[in-house]
DNA sequence: AAGTGGTCTAGACCACTGA
DNA sequence: CAGTGGTCTAGACCACTTT
């Protein structure tokens, strides 16, 4: 069938997924052990664990020492995405990217981004509002909390010619992160940096970045009408 | 350190992911192959392998053949989210679950699913609409279409009593599928189904799946006023 | 052409967990 | 306690790219 005669993990993978499509073997179903696999197939036993161990982490099947491998009773399905650089996002769409600085204020937050952010009382931060456009369009609305405890380099950096999207993401590396969308209605802050109604709907992107234990930074991204955010199961 | 003296990859990931937190190794930079870090850190070169591959896949370096592993130039970031079924996502949060039907045809779609489905010309579909409810407040809006040609069993089941949602999650494998959220304003429909007023904010994701080469399902879903898509990092 | 990651193998031992 | 998946090792060969 196929031209190398070897048994690649893809392979071995291609037919239990094959298997699993077909309902030779159904939902909640056990399937054969590792090495049964194996021999049947003609391979390693670690080539199979691949095959399986990737099925699995995409939600394919489920495993458990000693109860064996199930075909999973899909209960959820894992999505995912890249989240782009503004710059990138807009740039491999053919249009131009520039920003603007709207706000860059070195101030105490408020209680809801001090708590979230885990800031000491009367401790600034960064706040910095800005606007990135398309060809001339405002595509994004962006208002950041930066934790210049975490991040001091960041003082030195000219945000007006530097977007604080594009500094962080390139040279502040992070160890965990929270990613929340919803749809809200335009404040009027946001309606006039993206051109819309007061109160017209739009997507809002709220990340929580965060290096070891120390907070990074807080951002809202407010998309233009119509943004559509795209994933892959 | 360790209680177990052997190095596991896990924690073999960990000492790179450190070295690169601690800019050791800084974003762009090359860090050693494969057979010296081996050496280094005294374990064989699969295990090493193994930590890289997996900090590959979350896009902390970035792997070439010949080229070498390079600390990413953090372009993007992947989210990766479960999408469960509704009736668990509701019980999860301690609510209780149910749903009505709306509606149950099967018509010929609009040349938009018709397309998006790859049917046929004349060719009918399933149409269903339904609200799932938490504690009696309602939820989500579903509108969904089902090609009946490739779910024929689909026919057999009662969808006032078991939900379309649940059914197909748990009976039907599919290979791909996309999956699209945006913000969106009510129309009259779907503000009556959520309680809403014509025109508000209503967060909308679509999810298209396909087994092999044929489409399953199309399905819209419009979530209430407040509702939070939750992402991980 | 040469160097680097990608993968396969065979064998071994470990760790979890169901019976 | 015994069976299954989880992982490590050492060595080998392959495949891709850059030089």
């Amino acid at each position: 069938m196929t031209t190398t005669r070897s048994h690649t993990w893809q392979e071995i993978q291609e037919r239990i997924r094959a298997n699993i499509s077909n309902r030779i073997w159904s939902p909640g179903e056990l399937i054969p052990g590792e090495v049964e696999l194996a021999e049947q197939y003609g391979c390693a036993r670690t080539t199979v664990n691949r095959a399986l161990r990737e099925l699995a982490s995409t939600g394919i099947v489920e495993r458990k020492r000693k109860a064996g491998t199930r075909v999973a009773l899909q209960r959820a399905r894992r999505v995912t995405a890249e989240i782009p650089v503004i710059r990138a996002q807009i740039e491999e769409q053919g249009m131009a990217y520039r920003f603007s600085l709207i706000k860059n204020e070195f101030v105490k937050p408020g209680s809801r981004i001090k708590n979230a952010m885990q800031l000491k009382n009367g401790c600034k931060a960064l706040h910095i509002r800005s606007v990135h456009y398309a060809d001339d369009a405002p595509f994004i609305y962006e208002d950041r909390w930066i934790n210049t405890q975490t991040i001091s380099e960041i003082k030195k950096i000219d945000l007006s010619k530097t977007s604080a999207n594009e500094w962080l993401v390139q040279y502040v590396p992070f160890t965990s992160g929270e990613f929340v969308v919803e749809a809200c209605s335009a404040n009027k802050t946001v309606a006039k940096a993206l051109g819309l109604n007061h109160g017209d709907p739009v997507l809002c992107s709220s990340r929580a970045t965060w290096l070891e234990e120390l907070s990074v930074t807080q951002v809202n991204l407010y998309y233009a009408s119509g943004y559509q955010m795209r994933f892959e199961i």
